[in-house]
DNA sequence: CAGGCCGCTGTGGTCTGACCACTAGATTTC
DNA sequence: GAAATCTAGTGGTCAGACCACAGCGGCCTG
């Protein structure tokens, strides 16, 4: 009976005794927590409410659970409430258009950014991966999200872009020395001009073949 | 049977059945989704694998039940979900400091687009708002992510702002003044000035009293 | 001794059926 | 007509039963 913290709801009080004992036992992502028959067991309630209780935790990525093995503590980096919040509500029409606003405005901060924290060897490494390979207009900006450190930016921006690919927004044909442009005044720490080049890069793409 | 998503976990197929249900019958906040015996029969699984679903999406914020009467779609706002993730895994220092720029990041973008769409009127509007009332610092760049009509933006914001909240972050006291004279400059389209206006507050504040 | 097979145990995954608590609406009663 | 009552439907919870899978240890075989 412990502390049943007045919350009609037993998987609200396992949600919140399970906070608790991480906490006391000061566990850490990668841990592993107690079965849920033992839970159920020290909590005394039912397994199946261990179980709403754990599965609500895993949606929000909090937890991770392997069958056979056990339930462990996830790093809480990965959580999917963004995701998710997507999924559910991002069917309209004009989305489409702000997804597109939304993805251009986070890669302009994300450039920013990078003009004035990456190191230039970074931004030299590169450089030289535009000059060898082949690749995607993503893949570029996949890594320019990277360079930024902000995690957080990076995976709205994973996030914004998987479901911007999924509407046809115009892939138009950039060419390497537009990409070369931008990283080398990216290399000069001119913000301006790169959002400058930037922008005419969007321009050329809808503008599309 | 259906579509089985392969996903080995039956209540993830269940969000995502529940999903699918919403979209293909548009249903909206407020509106009333089948009881858990019939989505267990619907979808020919046990009501257990549907409780943990609902579970889950309950602890989102995406739904909310009311026993006696039914489950009921809700608009999501103020899920309680933000204080558990930050009594949870929010202390990581690295954590806090993305969530700040983050936020400044988009409160900035807000801005920009605010300066360059948003009406004269919508603007003399906030003023007065500005001027009658007290109010949080919060609530006025809630007003102006809602007037920047990016929804999605709009919904990155809110979501980022309800996590930076659980943590500390300084609310210092920014005077009237400054939130009209920022306003002023939108008004004037000055968005440099507003952007400017903008970082000096973010400096006051931080330094705090 | 080395290597592999096998079965035991513990874990999560799922289903079923049974109650309980509560709500709302129909029904009865005054 | 209004109040009290009953009833069907809903979420909340539990206990117990299987299943599928991972890990470990012991046993057999070469």
């Amino acid at each position: 009976m412990a502390g049943r913290t007045s919350s009609s709801k037993i998987y609200l009080d396992v949600v919140e005794s399970l906070r608790s004992m991480i906490e006391a036992d000061s566990l850490l992502p990668g841990d592993k927590i107690p079965s849920e028959r033992e839970l159920s067991d020290r909590f005394n309630v039912g397994r199946s409410s261990v179980r709403e209780a754990l599965r609500a935790l895993e949606l929000l990525g909090l937890i991770e659970t392997r069958r056979g093995e056990g339930t462990f503590i996830r790093d809480f980096q990965e959580h999917k409430l963004v995701e998710l919040l997507g999924t559910f509500f991002l069917q309209d029409k004009k989305v489409q258009e702000d997804l597109a606003e939304t993805k251009r405005l986070i890669e302009i901060d994300c450039l920013r950014i990078v003009a004035f924290f990456a190191t230039a060897e970074d931004i030299k490494r590169l450089m030289a991966w535009v000059k060898a390979d082949m690749f995607h207009d993503d893949d570029f900006f996949l890594r320019i999200a990277i360079l930024n450190r902000n995690r957080l930016l990076e995976r709205i921006w994973r996030i914004v872009n998987s479901y911007a690919r999924t509407s046809e927004m115009v892939q138009g044909n950039v060419k390497k020395e537009d990409y070369l442009a931008l990283l080398t005044y990216l290399l000069e720490r001119d913000e301006e001009k790169a959002i400058e080049t930037y922008l005419i890069r969007i321009r050329n793409m809808s503008k599309g073949e």
